[in-house]
DNA sequence: CGCTATGTTGATCCATATCAATAAGTGTGG
DNA sequence: CCACACTTATTGATATGGATCAACATAGCG
């Protein structure tokens, strides 16, 4: 299981603002019992009600957060490099809330919670990493939790264009980064009623061809969407 | 502002897990800066979008949590006895993403931010408090969101009125704790349709009388509801 | 190339919101 | 203590957002 080459992987760790500022020895006592692994896509890694053994980091690729309930299924957030999941499990020592699967190929490093836990005790700057790190991710779930009540799902589709657009730095036009099945889950409806939504917003200035979004004119985009940085701003 | 008696709720605060396990002089250095007062019902104690500059502790009473958007409004969650609340906003001395003001007559206790910020870096216990309560508050969101994203308004109801019924303690028979207002508000419906989803449960033995609520058969509930751990149970 | 999963479109149904009217509390000041 | 105002809760009628079901088109992919 563990490879050879995972030492390769450790600079790419180090540069996570979680572990970018800790003592060297506390580090390197993470890593001592850490492996990583690559992943082809689709493949659950984790699964809900199963106990918290590791923190995942997700090295390359994307991977896919979601729950399901009495037959149902819905996609919470999706996991980026370089950025970690289930923190708060590996921190209480509880069950994941969240399954996870890869989205496509992916390189995972795992890091027994166990080990989490004692480190954090050890040294303050990880301590202070953790934590904040987890008021983000904290902050994030309260920000989607007021877009889902407080919006109506056209509503939340035209911010999440807005965001994207934003994201993308282009000045028009952006390439949706998943497939429509999973925005339509991501924002709490169908993928019929998401199609809908699309011809919807064409009012708006929204066309879209593919999986090609171009946005005719933001302000107006924006008149509709009414977006508010305490619910569409990732960094606050 | 001030308040002469407010050694009086040290060991009230001292208790509360956050503060139980640091060190004295810690603890006291956290106190010095700190105040308590009594208000009212009804009044707002933080606006979202305002600077974090205390972590609040409710003392006694309750608070709620709500958000705004485009004149719209919803009940987030409910800050009771002895517990914090928008410490995350604390932690990353960010703006608060929640309004918040009492339900009724309440005793809160304020402690500037930077105290806090400060200590946690002083003291190791207070550390490991503090993202233990973090790791809950994100792991209750999650949960939430799971609620609403996964199921119907009335399975939303169905487990409210389940946990209820279980924190009542009583074998048959409980008070709603709020207005069924905020009970809709909680639970993302509107007034109209939670009075409609009291009556839609009869089927299932549930009956009410003004803020009475008894439960023939919990079993018989149950197979309605389908509750579920990683959804309602609010421990793990 | 055909298979399978994804996306679109149309028809319909259902859950939930909205609007309106009334009833029942709740608190206030005379 | 009562009358009044005001908020909350209920009920009915209706509208609508969004889900579901079904058919078909399309795009990846072995």
């Amino acid at each position: 299981m563990r490879l050879d080459l995972f030492e390769a992987d450790y600079p790419d760790i180090r540069e996570l603002h979680l572990f970018s500022e800790m003592a060297d020895a506390q580090f390197m006592k993470l890593m001592r019992g850490a492996y990583v692994q690559n992943f082809p896509p689709r493949i659950e890694l984790i699964t809900e009600g199963d106990s918290s053994d590791f923190l995942h980091i997700v090295l390359s690729g994307s991977v896919d957060l979601f729950s399901t309930w009495n037959g149902r299924e819905t996609s919470m957030s999706t996991a980026w490099p370089v950025s970690t999941f289930i923190l708060a499990a590996t921190i209480r020592d509880a069950p994941y809330l969240m399954s996870a699967r890869t989205l496509e190929k992916s390189r995972i490093a795992l890091i027994p919670s166990r080990d989490v836990r004692a480190v954090f005790d050890a040294d303050q700057r990880f301590a202070r990493a953790i934590v904040s790190d987890l008021a983000q991710c904290y902050r994030s779930v309260v920000k989607a939790q007021k877009n889902l009540k407080l919006r109506s799902s056209l509503e939340r589709l035209a911010n999440y264009l807005l965001q994207q657009q934003k994201q993308s730095g282009s000045a028009k036009g952006f390439d949706l980064r998943f497939e429509k099945r999973r925005i339509a889950s991501m924002l709490g409806m169908t993928p019929e009623n998401l199609s809908r939504a699309f011809k919807a917003l064409r009012p708006y200035g929204v066309s879209i061809d593919g999986s090609h979004v171009r946005i005719a004119d933001l302000e107006d985009l924006k008149r509709f969407a009414k977006p508010d940085p305490l619910i569409d701003d990732s960094a606050t």
